[in-house]
DNA sequence: TCTGGGGTCCTAGGACCC
DNA sequence: TCTGGGGTCCTAGGACCC
């Protein structure tokens, strides 16, 4: 038997964990640039406020409803995460961790699933004050439907193939799958599936020809039949990039070239911290989606000579690709940089025999960089080429403190 | 005025091989 | 006029996820 839980309106949960006098007001948690609306309360999911609204569309429900702002503090939700996860770890053997909010779990058929339910959210709440849903089922797309129940009736719920739940399967409409996104939805409507009971009894055959072994493979889970298992060991990641959009258009190039600097200095430390070196760095930098005439995409793949994770390289390497592509008369708005093919930097390749000494002595000094940043912040030590911070940078208007991960922010409770 | 960021998997088609 | 059969690898693009 399968379970997956989840941590419910987890941003804004974890803001409320620190700020107790949030709960039972209608909150919001803002994308980068404090652009769209990314986490919701449930006070601010009845207000209307679809998930990714840009704020200044909703700014006359913000002032109307006095609905609390906040921007995202990922240093914060990550830790949380981090911390809920170590709960199921322990309380749990088999555990996937599916995402930042997310985890599947695997049980014994035997096991009194309300009761284990229960326990598990009384636990985790207990610890690190996060609400969280959980569903069970005999297969992962079925526990998924099951949890989605969860979070309406906020207790442990089930949901299987059997005839005792067909009402609950046809109650659910079919975009709520697990898979079945915005494309496969509007096309399985146009050929009469329109809830999860009718996906479920849908010829698995017809599935695979009209679309592809994934819809084959969801539909034959909600028929109780198990084609996904549960992934215990975290893989390697295939790639890893840093993209953002920039709070205001830039149109001079050193500048574009201090920012994608500061992308490629993050991008060499999250290959370090994975242990991975990339052979392959995707540059790319575009105008605004909304507001140009004429959308501009410009890019450049570098393939290396061999392997590196090495911060130096990789920022020189990006602002080559920039200069090679940049037009001043475009308003960059968006900048991208993206490490494909990635290798295990503890097992070194054929290529990296050939590389020069002075540049196997290099990682010495994002060794030191990166510990002096484990310690005071990543950015305390950074390379010139990042420059000072100015205008471009992120806006966060609503930030809270990093509560639980950096010592200067902690919270203060004073006892009378 | 103002619109997020970071991933994965699958498939079709082209290039190339013998 | 008529031009094989079988295979692999790579890439771009589409769709999905949170």
């Amino acid at each position: 038997m399968f379970a997956l839980i989840d941590c419910n309106n987890f941003f804004v949960s974890c803001e409320r964990v620190f700020r107790p006098d949030l709960e039972n007001k209608p909150v919001i948690v803002l994308s980068n640039n404090d652009g769209c609306a990314i986490a919701r309360s449930n006070e601010a999911k009845l207000l209307g406020i679809p998930m990714g609204a840009p704020l200044f569309e909703i700014r006359h429900l913000v002032k109307a409803y006095d609905i609390q702002v906040l921007s995202c503090n990922f240093e914060l939700y990550g830790d949380m995460s981090r911390r809920v996860m170590n709960i199921l770890q322990q309380e749990c053997e088999k555990v996937e961790v599916y995402s930042v909010d997310e985890a599947f779990l695997e049980f014994n058929d035997s096991i009194n699933w309300a009761e284990e339910g229960d326990r598990l959210r009384k636990h985790i709440l207990q610890c690190t004050g996060i609400p969280t849903s959980i569903g069970f089922g005999p297969t992962k797309t079925l526990a998924k439907l099951a949890n989605l129940e969860s979070k309406v009736r906020g207790i442990s719920c089930y949901i299987d193939h059997t005839k005792a739940y067909h009402d609950n399967l046809k109650a659910i409409p079919v975009a709520k799958i697990w898979g079945i996104g915005t494309r496969l939805n509007k096309s399985l409507k146009e050929h009469g599936v329109y809830t999860a009971y009718d996906l479920m009894t849908t010829d698995p055959a017809w599935a695979r020809r009209k679309y592809n072994v994934i819809v084959e493979r969801t539909l034959r889970e909600l028929g109780g039949i198990s084609c996904l298992s549960l992934s215990l060991i975290q893989e390697s990641k295939k790639s890893i990039q840093i993209t953002r959009s920039l709070s205001e258009p830039v149109q001079d190039l050193e500048t574009l070239k201090q920012i994608i600097a500061r992308y490629g200095f993050r991008l060499a430390h999250k290959l370090r911290a994975s242990s991975q070196k990339t052979m392959t760095i995707w540059v790319y930098a575009r105008n605004s989606r909304y507001r140009s005439e004429k959308p501009v995409f410009h890019q450049q793949t570098i393939v290396l000579a061999a392997p590196t994770n090495d911060t130096t390289s990789i920022i020189t390497l990006a602002q080559q690709a920039v200069e090679s592509f940049f037009d001043p008369t475009v308003a960059y708005h968006k900048l991208g940089i993206m490490a494909i093919d990635l290798r295990d930097a503890n097992a070194p390749s054929a290529k990296e025999l050939f590389v020069s000494v002075n540049q196997s002595r290099k990682p010495d000094i994002d060794k030191v960089m990166d510990s002096i940043n484990q310690r005071f912040g990543l950015g305390t030590v950074r390379p010139l080429s990042c420059g000072q911070s100015v205008g471009w940078m992120n806006k966060r208007d609503h930030k809270t403190p990093a509560y639980t991960t950096n010592w200067k922010t902690l919270v203060e409770v004073k006892a009378k």
